[in-house]
DNA sequence: TGAAATATGCTAATATACTCGCACATGGCA
DNA sequence: TGCCATGTGCGAGTATATTAGCATATTTCA
């Protein structure tokens, strides 16, 4: 289940991704904004063509410029990454886990309810 | 919010505190069986060491091993962790984050039951 | 059209991470 | 008590990650 490719990013190819996914896509441009500490523009293009080579994206034109999608989806990604949190921090516990989102103090009521429903839903195995 | 300490990890440094996370504390040894590719007990320690000066752990004595304790709680760095994977796989919506981790086949129907009391026992505040 | 802005391709230096080995201390037990 | 298993302290080599610079192509627009 592990994609054991994703455990060897290095600190920077991880913030890369996780750009990345965070917009579904991305130039270069977008990628060195959202840098912590960021880099120069020719560092950027080095570790974007390295994630590439690696595998972990590709990339298309839009006009003179590429733009990079992760080859593995979203959802697989993060379904992956949340289990690992959960394995590591909730003792593989659902329930701890959606304690722990709904503890915050900005969960709407409305939210809640929409949770209600899903589990209901989930339940009824819609 | 977000720990800026904690996206500085390397990559091995970050497989030790996962695997120190989910233990809740662990000896050299513990680490060492842990890690996916394990490099010699010389290297485990020196890592070990390096996330000690880095404040990320304290270790006290068992005998004649050290144990390993991370200085953020559990709880807390979860809770960071799990925003941090709403925000870059889930669009930052709970809904979204409980509905993949309910989508899993293998969650019973008791689970069900009990992530709805938990969200009615939120709702009114509990 | 031609200069400025913005791309990429490629190469190489530097910093950091990762690794291990040797010396020495300590606890357990035949 | 003396040997063996299992610790830690420390120093240094190797691999990898991170960084940047220069050359060149393409787009934009005054």
């Amino acid at each position: 289940m592990q994609d054991h490719r994703i455990v060897k990013l290095s600190r920077r190819e991880r913030q890369i991704m996780n750009i990345i996914y965070q917009r579904g896509h991305a130039s270069v441009a977008h990628v060195l904004s959202d840098l912590p500490d960021p880099p120069t523009y020719s560092t950027v293009r080095a570790l974007l063509r390295i994630l590439e080579e690696k595998g972990h994206l590709t990339h298309d034109k839009d006009g003179p410029r590429y733009i990079y999608h992760p080859t593995q989806p979203r959802h697989q990604a993060g379904h992956i990454a949340l289990k690992q949190i959960v394995q590591t921090f909730f003792d593989k516990s659902i329930e701890k886990t959606v304690a722990a989102l709904v503890s915050d103090t900005d969960v709407s009521d409305e939210e809640l309810d929409r949770l209600s429903r899903l589990i209901e839903e989930t339940k009824r195995g819609i």
